[in-house]
DNA sequence: CTGAAAGCGCTTACAG
DNA sequence: CTGAAAGCGCTTACAG
């Protein structure tokens, strides 16, 4: 059935039928024509073809996620996040009847102009999801998008860009420093992600928290090695740190994967935790409570996050006004359960 | 960037660039025109509009996903496997450019004119993820849906839909069986999932398995009380279970969420697992190894199921030839980790 | 307040 | 082999 159908029906012209269904027909449309036309259309069960009002409109009714296709691909340990905030994104854009199309982006620098040519002609916003910051800077400048975009967790500290992001230096920061006024004076970080940028920004806020409490900086105590596999990089870790003379009696994790791990590790050597050394993860809160004992850990706010970019990305495609540059802050939120206490 | 201008670069009408541009100019177009405008087309960047193709084609490149709600809006306990294929469907559909709708599907009986029009006039497909059978059934029936449509993951038992599916209710027996042939007499099961049709059928294997090898079936073996949080469900039933005077040396739990529960008890009373009791869960790989011990349990082909859905979809969309019911079969893996052991 | 008409960017018969 | 033209289903000036 197609509007015409419809304007027939209700023995009037396509144009009023579609200024009804549209919503705007106030002081357009005598009330009792309105009236017919949403009758007959519900009856009908009516909606407008969105490819002629994608044609006419200019608009694709489309949203592209651009994310790495590691996330895409594997998403058994740790890349949790992105498949909570794909499932979120598509819900919060399917309320407004937009699809999404995914993207996958990982040779930042080699697929620029395939990218772009296909944002432009597809979609009408762009959402990137976690990219890493300093690589999404360049890419940015160098597409240029016509559209509205935004990006998703990542710290692009600049304002020109639009981005959504939490201030992870200085979430680790605070919890570091709550540990050492806790008692806690050697303290170990583990590093559970494959970025190196994001490592980067904890170990700042580590090293900060330590600095300032003229704590001394051990980088026996910083674990960094590089493996795939986060869960396993904390069985590694613990299983080092365990065999020090003097291991740290709290240990970050800058991922709850890894934390997990370390519990197993602890856990098949009658380590106690929280007992013999306390354990602060860092991450979704999916996979927290799947360890004994639970974790406790940092919660990053992944699924606001994408809230708030659908949010933000659907009003400037339907808005007429353009827009400022967007920069919105969330914060990570302390989870305690059961591998470390604070008084908060 | 439209057809039409590159036609002019190209010296040639928009026919012949569409032709071209669509692979479909073999015996059409003179070679050396052909290799202009496709020259010319990658230069510029150039991609065919989607709206004006959609509206010409009759074709809106996009797939419309249903599921219930609570999957989508609660990604964190147990329905990891909603959004390990969802990131897959939707990676799937993007290399051919659809993108995809992510419908709500909850109260199967009300919104049968809604969905269906809604179906109707936005997407080229629809892929139904675990629907209820006993729901999706007369839902399909009254839907009478003119476009290709797959279930995924349920067996509708019933050759003139179109699904893909695995039969739990053998699977479970199998790995009963082999509890059985190892030596268990006392095999408990326990509900992981809030759905009593996939309980059911998994029971039913269960109860095959013990009156294949003439068991007795004890009523308080099974552990089926309705608990929204499958952990929490886990956690409890071995609660139940080992205060019993004579529990079951074995324990197969519908999910592995609900395993983790399980084992997460046993271990923080001291109970010995795979030692006192065996353990073996069902489903996704996901969360499976992030208990101590991890988890023996039968894994899901969640992922192949949804690879396979979008496969025969688009073959349906894109050909010409209508198509035939389709009924296809995977099995579920056993994967041997720590909780339990069997010889294969 | 209403309706006829232009036009969005394509593809596909159809005439040459 | 090539190009002019119709038409997909809408929305939005524009004329009445």
């Amino acid at each position: 059935m197609t509007i015409k159908e419809l304007a027939k029906l209700a023995n009037t012209s396509t144009a009023t039928v579609s200024l009804v269904l549209n919503g705007k027909w106030q002081k357009m449309v005598r009330p009792d024509i309105a009236k017919k036309v949403q009758e007959l259309s519900k009856q009908h069960n009516f909606t407008l073809n969105i490819a002629g009002r994608s044609l006419v409109m200019q608009r694709n009714f489309r949203v592209a996620v651009c994310a790495g296709s590691s996330l895409i691909d594997h998403p058994v340990m740790g890349a949790y996040s992105f498949h909570e905030q794909l499932g979120i994104i598509s819900a919060e854009l399917s309320k407004s009847s937009y699809s999404i199309d995914i993207i996958r982006q990982d040779n930042y620098e080699n697929e620029i102009e395939g990218l772009g040519c296909r944002l432009q002609s597809n979609c009408d916003g762009v959402i990137f999801l976690s990219p890493v910051a300093s690589k999404i800077k360049p890419l940015l400048e160098k597409l240029a998008l016509k559209m509205p975009y935004v990006v998703v967790d990542s710290d692009l500290k600049n304002r020109s860009f639009n981005y959504i992001y939490t201030d992870m230096t200085s979430s680790v920061k605070n919890i570091i420093t709550s540990l050492i006024k806790k008692g806690h004076k050697r303290i170990g970080i583990i590093r559970g992600e494959s970025s190196n940028e994001r490592f980067e920004q904890k170990l700042d806020g580590y090293k900060k928290a330590l600095s300032l409490s003229k704590i001394k900086y051990l980088p026996e105590f910083v674990l960094a090695d590089y493996l795939e596999d986060s869960f396993l990089k904390g069985y590694l870790a613990a299983k080092k740190i365990l065999a020090m003379q003097k291991p740290p009696t709290a240990i970050f994790c800058t991922d709850n994967c890894c934390g997990i791990g370390f519990i197993q590790y602890a856990n098949k050597n009658k380590i106690n935790i929280p007992g013999d050394i306390e354990l602060v993860g860092f991450g979704d809160e999916a996979i927290s409570m799947f360890s004994t004992p639970r974790l406790t850990y940092l919660k990053r706010p992944v699924r606001e996050m994408a809230k708030k970019a659908v949010e933000i990305l659907l009003e400037w495609i339907e808005g007429k006004n353009g827009y400022e540059p967007l920069r919105y802050e969330f914060k990570e939120e302390l989870i305690i359960q059961e591998t470390a206490f604070f008084k908060v």
